[in-house]
DNA sequence: TGACACATGTAATAAGTTACATGATTAT
DNA sequence: ATAATCATGTAACTTATTACATGTGTCA
């Protein structure tokens, strides 16, 4: 339910189209927040619909309409109490990470292969790091307010993708280790003495 | 839809009931994987039905009867068949995190109430972290190949938490800073000048 | 000619959450 | 008595994803 106040808060800083909003959470907060294109315009129409927002159609000759969305004061006043509400009930965080998934089961599974995932993920991570560290140059040169908190999760995002690939190369290296001690993925019926 | 895949490997380590299963994710992997009990228990009956697994319901004296899950041969095939796969089309990560939906949003909250929300945040990770070390301590004391996935994922675990941890304090000294300066929450309109 | 970016959406399905229900035992 | 843990579930609901649809302009 807190999808609204994601929406929000990215109308509080301007009015944007469905559209701009999906690019935005797609290029800019995959860090903390994601959304399909279709989730967002239906929020959309049911915040419009409860007076939270209010959504202005833009005609343009070289493109198709637009419809761009504002916040309204009952929105922002919904946005604000979010945001001061204490967050006793733990709020749902619901990691659901497939990689780490595979990772947690890479005994059932080759050695090399999962070498080979591990250093594909730590490219990921590098190179979104490296995006992340342009959109801040580009977008934060002069903090002004409005972008401190961005400024902030932004280095979030920075150390974020920075522990993933430290992380991917000390596991590679654990496994590299494991791989000439023939731990893994080999007679693991020699362990088992007795039953 | 690797609810599943989550569920199988679980079960791949040792038969278990759905209530066992939400305490593992619950307790255990709440850092990558977590699911509702009644989801878990829909999907157990679903992948009865299909095939994956196979219930033997346990009669207890002292307390209800229970309902004991086992991977079968087709669950095996399936669950390895994703562990391979490559991952060519981006895995859903769907990172959503209100923490730091709302660190994003704080000029336009008070600034120490930012800071405290900061230190809780710091707090949790803290204890979070000491919970997975012990964790660790009790069932990776002495590894075996289907443990080994675990100790790597916990790891990164333990990472993730120093990360927010630390980050909590990075953040907490910037603020401390800018109030110094008086630059947030503050005179907002001495900056526009002109429109 | 086909793909891609712009821009918006419907319909169908899957996934996830909340509220509620049952019924025993153990601890406070 | 009351709450908590064990153990399982149904029903109702909300949220999220996928597939599909429409239509224009630009670029290779």
């Amino acid at each position: 339910m807190s999808l609204r106040y994601a929406i929000l808060g990215l109308l509080s800083k301007e009015p944007a189209t469905g559209y701009s909003v999906t690019r935005e959470f797609k290029y800019r907060i995959t860090h903390f927040w994601s959304a399909h294109h279709t989730q967002i315009y239906r929020e959309l129409v049911k915040m419009e619909a409860e007076g939270l927002v209010r959504s202005k159609t833009i005609r343009q000759s070289d493109f198709p309409d637009k419809k761009v969305y504002a916040v309204e004061e009952k929105g922002m006043t919904l946005l604000l109490h979010w945001l001061l509400q204490t967050p006793e009930k733990k709020e749902t965080l619901s990691m659901k990470d497939p990689r780490l998934l595979r990772v947690s089961l890479l005994h059932l599974i080759d050695i090399d292969q999962s070498m080979a995932y591990l250093a594909s993920y730590r490219d990921q991570h590098k190179s979104a790091q490296k995006e992340i560290k342009e959109w801040q140059s580009v977008h934060l040169e002069s903090l002004n307010n409005e972008q401190f908190g961005e400024y902030l999760t932004s280095e979030f995002a920075i150390r974020y993708m920075e522990m993933w690939s430290d992380w991917c190369e000390w596991a590679t290296s654990v496994l590299k280790e494991y791989k000439k001690k023939g731990d893994l993925n080999e007679t693991q019926h020699v362990e088992s003495d007795g039953s």
